[in-house]
DNA sequence: CGTGCGCACGAGAGCGCTCTCACCATGCTG
DNA sequence: CAGCATGGTGAGAGCGCTCTCGTGCGCACG
C-alpha cells in the first residue's frame, strides 16, 4: 500500500518544452494546429516528466466525465448468478473502453438504495447510465429519466410502450420462443407446454407471448407459471404432469427451468427427448451443456448486447459522430437469438 | 435520452441564503463550526436548488475521489464466468457505498491491456484499487505496485512470498483442502485422489498443498491435474481411473471440476458415494445443489471476501480510523472455509 | 472599562485544466 | 507595396470547489 506520489503538471511540461500551456494542451488533446517542431518536443517532455492529465480539472471545465454508470438492480443481481452478468458487463467494458470511457458500476441493494442511485446519477458524475432493470414495477427507471441522465437500458422496461424516447438493448425473446415452440411442433410434438419465467419481468411476459404465437389453441392447462429458477421448475413441471401427464413437450422460459423441469421427468420415468422433448431459453454454457441430456436452448448474444447498449450510449452522446447532427438518435434494438440444437429436443 | 440541465454551484446556494461560499462548504462537509441557524438556512437553500456537489471541482482540491478501482484481469473474467465473480463484487460494492466510495470496474482483455489499467491507475483517478489477479506470471500486480496506488488483492498473489506489503484477502484454501481430504479419511477410504485447479493459480496449488497435508504417503498417481473446468475433471477422472481402478474418494479442486468427475465416474458404473466419494470446493450453488448425487463441498464466505478486501483497503486510505496512527496498518486476512455435508461424501 | 481570547464567518487564493481571444508572422491578392 | 486573410502561439479568464487567513464580535478577566 503505497502512497501516490505529486504529479507533474501542465504547467511543467510547458516549462520543460518551452513552449505555453495552452500549447500543451492542444497537443495532449489531439495537436491539431501546432507545427510538428513543437508536437515533437511536448511529447518528449510529456513522456520525461510521465505526465498524466488530471481528469478532475479537465472535467471541471468541459463538464465530461468520460465516464458511464452501469446500474444493477438488486432483484437482478441475484439472477446474474449465472454468466449473464458477467459478459454482458465484458461487453460494455469492450465498447467503452475502446472509446476510452470509464465503466463505475452501481449496484442497488434493496428498494431504499434506489435514491442513492438517483442522486448519484443526478449529480453528474458520469455522462451517462446503462441500466438493467426488467421488473414492471421498478421505480428507478422512472427516476433515472428525471435525472436527466442519457441512459440506455438492458432488456425492454416494462413501461417502455407507450414512451418514444426509451431506448433500449433486448433480445429478441418473442422470435427465440416462437422458434422453439415450432422446432418442437416441427419435432411432431402436439402437446407442448410452456414454464414461465418471472412474468413481472418483460423477457418472461415476451417469451410467453411468442409460445402463445404459434399455440394459439394452447389451453391454459399447458402453462405453468415459475420464476427462472431450477426449483420453480421442478414445481412447475410437476403441476403439468398432473394436469397433462401426456405432455410430450416443454419449452422452459430458461435454462435453469429446464433443469428442474429435466429432474422431474426423470424422476416419473419419462424419458428425454424420446417422451418429452425439452428447450431452454438462454444458451447458459455450464449449464446447458452440463445437463442429461444436454440441452436444446435458444441462445442469446449476451456479450453483444451489452457491447451495443455501450455503443448506442456513446453515440447518443455524440462520442461517435463524426459530424453533428449526422448520427440518428439512437433508437432501440432488438438481437436476433438462435436455436442451438442439443439431445433435448 | 434527455440532456443534463445546468446545476446550481455552490455560489447560488450562498446567495440564496444569504452566507458566503465556504459557509455553504462547511454545512455541506458536515457543518462543524458553524450556528445551528445557519446550518437550518444553508440546508433549506440547498434543498430548495437541489444543490449537488460537483465532484470535480472538490477532487480538484481535495485530491480524493472517494473512488476504487476494481481490476479483473482477463483469465479471471473467465472463471468468473460462475457466481464468484459476482459475488465478491457485491462484497465490495457494498463496503464501498456504506463509506460513499465508487467503484470504478477495469476489465482487462489480453495482455496488451495492462498497460492501459497501469496508466489508468498511475493516472491518479481513484485512490486505490482491488485487484484480482491470482496467475503466477501476471505482471499486472507489479504493475500496479509501480503506479503507487494503494492495492489490495484478491486472492493471494503468486509472488506474495517474499513481499511484505502485499495485503490480500484469501479463502484457506489449504485448510480446506485439509478438512475435505481429513472427511474422506473419516469416511474410511483409503485410496484418496486429487484433481487439481489450473496450478498456476495460488488457490489451486494451495488446495493440493492442503491435500499432500494430509495424504502425506500420497503415491503421483493419485493426483490428476486439470484447470478447474467440467471438461478437465472429466479427462483427470477418466486418467485416475486408469492409473487407480480402484480409487475409493476423489477430492477435486472445484465444483465444476467435481461435476465432470461425477460424468465419469457414473459413466464408468461406479456408484457415488457408494463405490467412490467425491468432495468439491468452492458451494457454487447452481451447480453443487444441482449435481447427482448433490455434492458435499468445502464452502468460502465470497461475499464477505469482498467486503473485507473493500474494507482493508479503505481502511488503508485512513478512512476509517477515527485517529491518525491509531489503526494498525493493514495486513492480509485469510477467511475460514466450512465443509458442507451433502450426498456426494 | 480596557485588554485579550475564542469563536463564527467572509474574503480570496488557488487546485490543473480548457478555451477564447488577441497577437504576430507569414503569404497572398489587388 | 499596401492591405488583408490565414494559421500558429501565448496570455488570461474561469470551471466549482476547499481551505487558510483575517476580521469582527461577544465574553471573561484584570
Amino acid at each position: 500500500m503505497t502512497d501516490t506520489a505529486p504529479r507533474p503538471t501542465l504547467e511543467a511540461v510547458a516549462a520543460r518544452a518551452g513552449v505555453s500551456r495552452a500549447t500543451v494542451s492542444r497537443v495532449v488533446n489531439g495537436g491539431d494546429g501546432v507545427r510538428d517542431v513543437l508536437v515533437e518536443r511536448v511529447r518528449k517532455a510529456v513522456d520525461e516528466l510521465g505526465y498524466v492529465p488530471n481528469q478532475a480539472a479537465r472535467s471541471l471545465v468541459t463538464r465530461r466525465h468520460d465516464a458511464v454508470a452501469v446500474v444493477v438492480a438488486e432483484p437482478e443481481t441475484r439472477v446474474f448468478a449465472d454468466p449473464f452478468f458477467a459478459l454482458q458487463l465484458r461487453g460494455i467494458s469492450k465498447e467503452l473502453t475502446a472509446h476510452d470511457n470509464q465503466l463505475v458500476l452501481l449496484l442497488t441493494e434493496g428498494r431504499d438504495d434506489h435514491a442513492r442511485v438517483g442522486r448519484y446519477l443526478a449529480g453528474g458524475h458520469v455522462d451517462g447510465a446503462l441500466v438493467f432493470s426488467l421488473h414492471l414495477d421498478d421505480p428507478l427507471p422512472e427516476l433515472i429519466q428525471r435525472a436527466g441522465v442519457p441512459t440506455v437500458f438492458g432488456g425492454r422496461p416494462g413501461w417502455s410502450g407507450d414512451r418514444r424516447d426509451v431506448v433500449y438493448v433486448d433480445s429478441d425473446n418473442r422470435g427465440g420462443a416462437r422458434d422453439a415452440v415450432r422446432h418442437l411442433a416441427g419435432l411432431g410434438r402436439t402437446r407442448i407446454a410452456h414454464i414461465t419465467g418471472a412474468l413481472d419481468q418483460t423477457s418472461a411476459a415476451d417469451r410467453l407471448d411468442g409460445y402463445r404465437d404459434v399455440m394459439v389453441d394452447a389451453g391454459p392447462g399447458l402453462i405453468a407459471e415459475a420464476d427462472f429458477t431450477p426449483a420453480g421448475g421442478e414445481r412447475a413441471m410437476r403441476e403439468l404432469l398432473e394436469r397433462c401427464p401426456d405432455v410430450d413437450a416443454v419449452f422452459a422460459a430458461n435454462d435453469l427451468t429446464a433443469v428442474g423441469a429435466l429432474r422431474v421427468l426423470r424422476a416419473s420415468g419419462r424419458r428425454v427427448p424420446d417422451d418429452v422433448a425439452v428447450i431452454g431459453f438462454d444458451d447458459m454454457l455450464p449449464v446447458a451443456e452440463q445437463t442429461d441430456p444436454p440441452l436444446t436452448t435458444v441462445r442469446q448474444d449476451i456479450e453483444e448486447m451489452g457491447r451495443l447498449m455501450a455503443r448506442l450510449l456513446l453515440r447518443g452522446l455524440d462520442r461517435d459522430a463524426p459530424r453533428e447532427g449526422v448520427g440518428a438518435p439512437p433508437s432501440s434494438v432488438v438481437l436476433p437469438t438462435t436455436l442451438v440444437r442439443r439431445e433435448s429436443a
